[in-house]
DNA sequence: AGAGAATACGAGCAATCGCTCGTATTGACA
DNA sequence: TGTCAATACGAGCGATTGCTCGTATTCTCT
């Protein structure tokens, strides 16, 4: 019998234009309305199209969503590239190393508003929190190398925990950053600094 | 002419019963569900009731989140009582301070699970946010008052900023604590305390 | 130029949800 | 006991939303 699976479209350039158009369209308009409350039509004309021409692009609703958490990981992981070298790590003062992982990231949700506003949220339907998983074991994984090298007493599930605990307080406090006025921000930036600090100066070997 | 202003209707004790249980209803729906995503006739038939007779009750979906944050606003008063006299607060050790604000406060948090699925979203309609605001700036102020005792050296604006951000790691990592299972529970609590000691120990006078 | 695939359109379908309404039953008070 | 308000019911209305479908246009390749 002949095979079922829709094999991928031949897609022409314009076409890969428009996807890109519509994944840029979802993301304002996921940052403005949140996930649930955005239509798709309102996602469709925010690009210029039609209903239907978005649905020639993607399956669904989640599959727009999915799309944009893999351009968003595209660009995090092009955005800082690779994780620092254990000798950097072992060799740097505290605070810069802080500053070193905070700066990019806060960077980053600052030039993607669209990007917490989607991934950050309790309510994610399944498709969505499979492609926002990896974004955040990414993140977590990161941390918990930097923790191997610079608290070698922890065991491996408190290492977990603290990492855990890490990357909850960064996403807690980033949604104020970005909001904050570009006067404030400074300062709530040294607020997030102040908290990671806090929790790894005693753990810091 | 006569007044179009809706005077509170009547009720029978049946009646006050039974808006209590369409709150115990919504309370266990919202939690499980979500806010957007719970129906008025799911609650309606959590509660052992009609659609119509809900509305008997509830003007609105949004009316009874109203009804259920503030019957929470009243639960929590009760359970906390009053603030500490600004003696207590500032003869108390630090760890102690902390055990003594955060313990009732998880507390609170593990009976009512429902507290934090519904107010610590960031998608609230307006009139939950209006019901939702006076639990969050009663603890803010509280936090404030206690900061104000412990470290005098802060200026009104610091103050301000540094109790928005211990409230924001609270409510970060109770939702962890609340899912945790019993044995990593306390574990959980265990940096929770970290993470506030961390940050208010370079403040503490 | 001609053919077939990709792109584009937008009215409208099917399902969902908050809520209403007509009606029936129960309770309070005289 | 009689009367009226309070309580209760549940089918279904009106509006919304994710998505489809028939059709028209544009692009690619030969």
């Amino acid at each position: 019998m002949e095979s079922e699976e829709a094999r991928p479209r031949r897609r022409q350039a314009r076409g890969e234009r428009r996807m890109s158009e519509i994944l840029d369209a979802a993301a304002a308009v996921f940052a403005e309305q949140g996930y649930e409350k955005t239509t798709t039509n309102a996602v469709a004309a925010a690009a210029g199209i039609s209903p239907g021409s978005l649905y020639q692009f993607f399956r669904s609703k989640e599959a727009v969503a999915e799309a944009l958490a893999d351009r968003f990981t595209a660009q995090m992981r092009a955005a800082h590239g690779e994780a620092f070298a254990p000798a950097d790590v072992a060799a740097m003062d505290l605070d810069e190393l802080i500053d070193r992982v905070v700066d990019p990231l806060v960077a980053f949700n600052i030039a993607n508003p669209g990007f917490k506003a989607l991934f950050a949220r309790p309510d994610m339907p399944p498709g969505l929190a499979t492609a926002a998983g990896p974004i955040q074991s990414a993140l977590l994984g990161r941390v918990e190398a930097i923790l191997a090298v610079r608290s070698p007493g922890l065991s491996a599930p408190e290492r977990t925990r603290s990492a855990r605990v890490l990357v909850q307080i960064f996403q807690a406090m980033t949604p104020v950053v970005v909001a904050a006025s570009a006067e404030e921000r400074e300062a709530e930036v040294r607020e997030l600094k102040k908290v990671l600090r806090g929790y790894l100066a005693p753990l810091d070997g």
